[in-house]
DNA sequence: ACTTGAGTCTGTAGTCGCTACAGATGGCAT
DNA sequence: ATGCCATCTGTAGCGACTACAGACTCAAGT
């Protein structure tokens, strides 16, 4: 059994996931302390599922937090499912929201930015559109900057 | 000119601007330091110009460094339209590439969160998704995960 | 005059998800 | 013995706030 354990490095490599990143994860109770051989981590083939797994978690976006309980639902039953699915659900929400958000940027800055091409006169309509105090601005959700 | 002069709730509540964030933007030099009137904070109307130019700029995603930039090109001569320009369509660049990555990840979660509700059998097709291993997931630009 | 309440002050520490060191070991090849 | 790389622990930094604690100022009400 320990012929397949291999060091952080290794991890690192098959898993796509930083050294320190990792060792952050122990210390933060996502991942488990593995064994050590002498005082080297020595990880097996559960480590690269479960690093794995969180890896791709964090890629759809989910927090740290999010991770945790999709771990916890991952090891537990068959009701479980429900439980994923609406949390996946919710994040699903949350990302369309950051979409909109970055698309009502996209909207405002592309005009500044082709308004600036079109016109070479007297003043930078981007700077003057920061200025301009008329009605709102980008942020039609919230007035929260969660970039 | 003095009859003008606010306190830091006021311009808190003109600009939408948190109180703390006020002072914040004080300590790392974004907002000059006003003068006082005894030990209150006393601001006028181009504070209030200032800051509302900041937060339309946090709002359109621009970095604090960014915002620091555009308000010293804003103070400068006509030159700044360039300038000004060139940082606005870099980060119209950035906003897009974020844009495609969130759009990448509503895409997986919205098949994954789909397959749930089709299938009642055995397991959890999103947590499988999440352990499957097979080629790449949902970040395809980069193995950053900047959420 | 006294109290109450709201507003403001300073300073510090916490958030999230890493990342980047410094300085000490470990183990292997030459 | 000497390099050299990998790994170890521990701590501090990032960005952009946010959240206190504990002190003070000031105007209004009783």
């Amino acid at each position: 059994m320990a012929e397949h354990a291999i060091q952080i490095g290794e991890l690192s490599r098959r898993t796509g996931c930083n050294i320190e990143t990792i060792r952050y994860y122990e210390r933060i109770g996502l991942m488990p302390a593995p064994p050590r051989r002498g005082r080297y981590r020595s990880y097996d083939a559960d480590h690269v599922g479960r690093l794995g797994f969180v890896r791709r978690a964090r890629e759809l976006g989910f927090t740290l937090d999010e991770v945790r309980t999709l771990l916890d639902l991952a090891a537990g039953g068959a009701a479980a499912c429900l439980e994923a699915r609406t949390l996946a659900a919710s994040h699903l929400l949350d990302i369309r929201a950051r979409i909109a958000d970055l698309r009502r940027m996209e909207r405002v800055l592309n005009q500044s930015v082709q308004a600036c091409d079109a016109e070479q006169a007297s003043c930078c309509p981007l700077i003057e559109a920061l200025y301009a105090d008329h009605g709102k601005s980008a942020g039609g959700r919230a007035t929260k900057i969660a970039i």
